[in-house]
RNA sequence: GCCGGCAUAGCUCAGCUGGUAGAGCAGCUGAUUUGUAAUCAGCAGGUCGUCGGUUCGAAUCCGACUGCCGGCUCCA
């Protein structure tokens, strides 16, 4: 995380624990340095669950190294050193970090490199402080506990890599990641609590309960939804059906590829073609024998040049050998004018591969819907009376994620979004960016999300032109009038910088998964600038063509992140209306009489639309019983011959357990209301 | 993409320092006729991720690739 530095006052606000595992960092640094004192060392901070030190070592760190270093650890603690603070001058410092003294147990030939660079960034008016604890003298701001001996319980985690500031361009740091606790007991259940979330990993229930899988034939980040997967995304799109509906959405649909001029025009070529998956080329049959053409005229130019390159080799051994002078600056020319030759050749080379870039068509999988929208927009004339004109699609796009950055169903390349693009005018625009928002609270109280926080992301004018289109007035206008209407709804909001879409700046609602990774899973996007680039335009009362304002928006986000993110929310235990299986027949015994009657159940609930199942199987009851409860099937009818005497079944909840027999029908009508109201 | 780790049956995992694969669950077949978290028995299932190397011999050692996992960076 490169965010900017705290102050001195932010620091100063470290709650107990923050302060004890800062603490414990610190400690970790000193255990570290015991076993290896060349050890450097950047950034040791407490972080959500614990803490961790970046250290720069040669030798790889291991979880099988952990048990040495919490050895050290532990020495450290036991000595119940002091942490003491020492406030220096800038040079003092300086001279200690030039001695190799910093984040050190002892002088040491190498200097403290990270540590003096972080001194070079600290700001001229602060104070610089050391803190001491035992032989170990660390650059750090504070504060600690008043001793090691307060760190109560600490366990290593795990070792990870990190860039140096969080920057691809600097070195990689070994980041080692531990927890602590005041006490052994927190620590403990610290750690049952991990386990309990492991249980709810999406990708583990996923496959346990059959919702969706990975295939490599098919691709990395390529998720298909398995039945039961599927009828998740199905409920989904039913509930922004309706919703959407109600709040004056229509519905459009556009193909999964568009040529390159369309994203030329939405500028997502220039900005976005990162993420996007390289195009496929069409060519006719004219084009073909061009291509062929212009392939056979860069070989034979590659072969030129790789002669050249040769002639220039022996020229330069030559040159070495000749001993006279004029014959020398000949062989020197010779040189020259070979390199001159290349340049040219090379030239040419790139103007053909160029040309054969451009013959044919090329289209893109389309990694976002907006441009395909904005064509529906422009496809009939607008006039004022049109807007709000509000656009809706679930569309599939593709992203071209960086292998790394997959992570299950959280992180795809093909997601299928809750999308719609909302043109107004500028005078509709506050309405109907707070009926998004409402639209989003709507969703989370109808699924009890209650752990969210809103970013509203703007743009980094330092950026213009490479990830933000280059309108410097335009980005601050729409961030100001985004801004006022955030503050006029009261919704609360955290503002981060150089997180906006390219187009414009964003709204994110970001969650957390089990793991405790976060996630936006939400948006409301600003956009001023592909409406422009399209020509989008409409007719106004006085008879002027303006330019719309477009609201990108997903409340559900994508299929593949929320239903990701719902499977871990109710730890695969979904409420009737969205689950996969809602309701199973667990027949006592296989009698003919018996199970005629189940299958009438069955049958019954199936008219309704219920998905419901029955199993015949020759089971007994216990295991029939279990086995539903291990898919978490939300509802169970067992039906033995009493119930089928009194017409009547057996009803048992998952997690509740058995609720006791009750007419048929009216266990078919509660089952009914749940699902139509969507009962949580 | 980068750093590190991992890859054995559909799933969860055994397989010691190299001697050519094993369990439970799931599956199939049969028996059992059941009252709320596993009825019994039998059968079948694997080119040990892929390719290459070392070796008389590789699941095991080495290398490359692919995928996954933990992070970094980036995002719905």
């Amino acid at each position: 995380m490169n965010e900017e530095r705290k102050t001195p006052e932010v620091r100063a606000q470290m709650t107990d624990i923050e302060r004890l595992r800062h603490s414990a960092s610190h400690v970790l640094a000193t255990a570290i340095l015991k076993i290896w004192p060349e050890a450097q060392f950047a950034a040791g901070p407490p972080v959500e669950n614990g803490f961790y030190y970046d250290v720069d070592l040669p030798h790889r760190i291991s979880p099988d190294d952990f048990e040495k270093i919490e050895a050290e650890m532990k020495k450290e603690i036991k000595a119940n050193h002091p942490f003491e603070r020492m406030e220096v001058s800038r040079d003092e410092a300086l001279a200690l970090g030039k001695k190799g003294r910093l984040a050190a147990l002892s002088e040491r030939h190498e200097p403290s490199r990270y540590k003096l660079d972080i001194i070079e960034n600290i700001p001229p008016d602060e104070k610089i402080s050391l803190y001491r604890n035992g032989d170990f003298i660390d650059l750090c701001a504070g504060p600690h506990v008043m001793r090691t001996g307060n760190i109560g319980a600490f366990k290593l985690t795990n070792v990870a890599s990190a860039y140096y500031k969080g920057d691809e361009k600097n070195p990689q740091l070994q980041r080692v990641y531990g927890t602590a606790f005041k006490t052994k007991k927190e620590l403990d259940d610290y750690f049952a609590m991990l386990e309990e979330a492991k249980k709810r990993d999406h990708r583990k229930l996923g496959r346990e309960l059959e919702l969706f899988v990975f295939d490599d034939d098919v691709g990395p980040g390529l998720p298909m939804f398995l039945p039961r997967g599927a009828v998740i995304a199905e409920e989904l799109e039913k509930l922004a059906k309706e919703t959407e509906f109600a709040a004056g959405y229509q519905r459009v649909r556009t193909p999964h590829i568009a040529r390159d001029k369309l994203y030329k025009k939405s500028g997502h070529l220039p900005y976005y073609a990162g993420s996007m998956f390289p195009p496929m080329i069409l060519r006719e049959e004219d084009d073909q024998e061009v291509a062929r053409k212009i392939e056979r005229e860069i070989a034979e130019l590659e072969r030129q040049r790789f002669e050249l390159e040769l002639n220039s080799g022996s020229a330069m051994f030559h040159a070495k050998e000749e001993s006279g002078e004029e014959s020398r600056s000949a062989e020197v020319q010779k040189i020259i004018d070979v390199s001159k030759f290349k340049h040219e050749i090379d030239a040419k080379i790139e103007c053909k591969r160029k040309q054969l870039e451009e013959l044919g068509d090329r289209y893109y999988l389309k990694a976002m819907n907006c441009p395909h929208h904005h064509k529906l927009f422009a496809a009939v004339p607008r006039s004022y009376r049109d807007l709000p004109l509000r656009l809706a699609e679930y569309g599939t796009d593709y992203r071209y994620e960086k292998s790394g950055e997959l992570f299950g169903l959280m992180r795809v390349r093909s997601l299928q979004m809750n999308d719609a693009h909302v043109y107004c005018t500028p005078e509709q625009f506050e309405a109907e960016f707070n009926a998004v928002n409402e639209m989003y609270l709507k969703y989370f109280k109808l699924f009890g999300i209650d752990k969210y926080l809103m970013r509203f992301s703007t743009h980094d004018p330092s950026k213009l032109g490479q990830k933000f289109v280059d309108e410097p007035e335009l980005w601050k206008q729409t961030e100001e009038m985004t801004r006022r209407v955030l503050k006029d709804s009261g919704i609360d909001y955290v503002e981060v910088p150089n997180e906006a879409a390219f187009y414009g700046p964003k709204i994110d609602v970001q969650v957390w998964s089990v793991i405790g990774r976060e996630f936006s899973i939400a948006t409301n996007q600003v956009d001023f600038a592909q409406p422009r680039n399209f020509d989008l335009r409409y007719k106004d009362r006085d008879n002027i063509d303006k330019i719309p304002i477009c609201i990108h928006r997903a409340p559900l986000g994508t299929h593949e992140r929320f239903i990701g993110f719902l499977i871990e929310h109710y730890a695969g235990n979904f409420p009737l209306w969205l689950s996969p299986e809602q309701v199973r027949i667990l027949t006592i015994g296989d009698e003919p009489k018996l199970i005629e009657y189940a299958r009438s159940i069955l049958s019954e609930l199936r008219a309704h639309q219920v998905r419901a199942e029955i199993d015949e199987s020759s089971d007994k009851i216990n295991g029939k019983v279990q086995r539903a409860e291990q898919m978490k099937v939300h509802t169970m009818f067992v039906i033995g011959k009493r119930d089928m005497e009194a017409d009547a079944v057996s009803v048992r909840v998952h997690g509740k357990g058995n609720l006791g027999a009750k007419p048929g029908a009216d266990a078919i009508a509660e089952i009914l209301l749940s699902i139509k109201e969507r009962r949580p």
